[in-house]
DNA sequence: TATTGATCATGT
DNA sequence: ACATGATCAATA
């Protein structure tokens, strides 16, 4: 039996690829319920109100800095840090939200100057065990592994970005759904579906609509960590 | 049962 | 309101 150790305070921002991954893969085989006592916190009870608890421990975890900023969450070497439910089977359970979706002042915005884009260059995926029937606590963390899209993902995802952008631009945002785009979807991002924020319609009045975000399918994360495992053997 | 549309928490 | 962190839960 030893004594619950003090808390630990948050690491700096990483300086280097190496030293988040290192970082990074030090958390693999640890339960949520550890990783929360060494912050000195404690693991939610109700699961509904605990969306995102795991992602904003693990930004505290690894010295993220971008906080809600509209940015990579490393900003000094620009990696995005996502973490990924896995279900029972060891596929991801979820889709995974990108960013917002610029719904004004976009007219002209390419893909190279994107958010989606920009978060998407490098991403550090954490893993972490979500069967339904396993608790919070003893949910584990797996490895960390650090992507880039290749030539034809990254191809695959201008085009939807294209689709998709074109159609708000359109002012067709009320005709886009989640069925659109091979990878990325646009689907609403808001606190409940009164939510509204500024957009432009078809006129290209001001507008006001439902708040949108982009989101990699769960299809697309699947692939990834299926060819990642693949390329490993 | 996979997916879409809705929702919850925190910080500025 | 808008950005982040996401998962929930009704529906197809």
């Amino acid at each position: 039996m030893t004594a619950p150790a003090d808390p630990v305070a948050a690491p700096p921002a990483p300086r280097t690829e190496a030293e988040l991954l290192q970082r990074a893969e030090a958390l693999g085989g640890l339960s949520l319920a550890e990783l929360a006592a060494r912050f000195g916190q404690s693991v939610p009870r109700d699961p509904v109100r605990a969306k995102g608890w795991f992602g904003q421990l693990v930004e505290v975890a690894l010295g993220a800095t971008a906080a809600s900023l509209p940015e990579p969450d490393f900003q000094l070497i620009g990696v995005e840090l996502k973490s990924l439910p896995i279900d029972a089977r060891g596929r991801p359970k979820e889709s995974t939200y990108v960013c917002t979706v610029p719904l004004t002042d976009n007219v002209g915005l390419t893909w190279e100057d994107s958010l989606v884009r920009r978060k998407l260059a490098r991403v550090l995926w954490l893993p972490v065990e979500s069967a339904a029937e396993r608790p919070l606590a003893e949910r584990r963390i797996g490895t960390a592994l650090l992507w880039s899209p290749d030539a034809e993902e990254e191809d695959a995802l201008r085009r939807d970005w294209e689709e998709l952008m074109d159609m708000v631009c359109l002012g067709e945002l009320e005709r886009i759904s989640a069925r659109h785009g091979t990878w990325l979807q646009i689907r609403p991002k808001a606190a409940d579906s009164r939510a509204l924020c500024a957009s432009t319609d078809a006129n290209g009045d001001a507008a006001l609509s439902l708040p949108r975000g982009f989101y990699l399918r769960t299809r697309f994360t699947a692939r990834l960590l299926a060819r990642h495992w693949a390329g490993a053997r």
